[in-house]
DNA sequence: CCTGCTGTAACAGCCTCTATTACAGTCGAA
DNA sequence: TTCGACTGTAATAGAGGCTGTTACAGCAGG
């Protein structure tokens, strides 16, 4: 399956408004982000959303509206990040039901489910050891 | 995005050669795994191609034909089976190039990139903890 | 040679993701 | 109060992946 780039996006998101209030801009609006991401204003705006629902960035309306971080960098991880923008478990089971009469077929979704509960945990923990201003700070270094 | 459900197959498959191999049987048509995994032959013959390329089943063919375990359970892990299916990173980059004018969009990648392949690398950690002869085990306990 | 099964191509249906257009809602500023 | 800029979201389109299915050539034991 093609991976797909929500948590890219939304990371760079994340960091573009943390590299700009650090600037002295206090508020970005989608098209702004849009220029730095290279891409529409809208997946930008469908992006944010997920962050403001999450808590992790506010909006303001109206005339000079825009976009700021609701935390400081510091206290923002990719955690946080995945769980705003990413719904689903990363494995799927089966799409019809196995075959409940094979003694595999009967019991082996719970045992998967366990073991797919594991490396999910896994996988989370790593991404709460980064933070957004990590990301800045390593960016900003690379070029 | 809807995950696929690659590895659950190929784990089902190969829990049920280890099962049907303890119980005497060498081989297993592809019309017999698809029975308990309820679902068309032509998929299982697929996800057994991708297990035959990484060395975990053997295949013979002609009149007889059928399918067994290249190893024994015990030393067949999740891991080896998640890298025979699946071929795409867990997280995507940008579709399109990120303007690289902007400091952020010009140096994002390569540390999204460190991040990713660590997060991936403790998500294998934990998928090699578990092994073919461990989900069959615990496959039967829950039956 | 026959037969049963593999290996794979081709195709359809469904779904997701990205991208884009369009437009109503919102609210600070003039 | 009106204007203008920007948000929020619906609708749509194209591309591509996954599952499921049919079809058929290839293989090899009996």
């Amino acid at each position: 399956m093609a991976a797909n780039s929500r948590l890219t996006i939304a990371v760079h998101i994340l960091t573009w408004l943390a590299l700009a209030h650090r600037r002295g801009t206090e508020l970005l609006t989608s098209d702004e982000v849009a220029a730095s991401v290279n891409t529409n204003p809208v997946i930008i705006r469908r992006s944010l959303g997920d962050l403001r629902r999450a808590g992790l960035v506010t909006v303001r309306h109206g005339a000079g509206a825009g976009w700021s971080l609701a935390r400081v960098p510091e206290e923002i991880v990719l955690l946080d990040v995945y769980d705003a923008v990413e719904g689903e478990p990363l494995f799927g089971m089966h799409h019809t039901e196995p075959n409940l009469e094979c003694p595999v077929g009967k019991g082996i979704r719970p045992v998967l489910g366990d073991v797919y509960g594991k490396a999910e945990l896994a996988l989370r923990a790593e991404l709460g050891r980064t933070s957004i201003a990590d990301v800045l700070r390593e960016t900003l270094q690379v070029s």
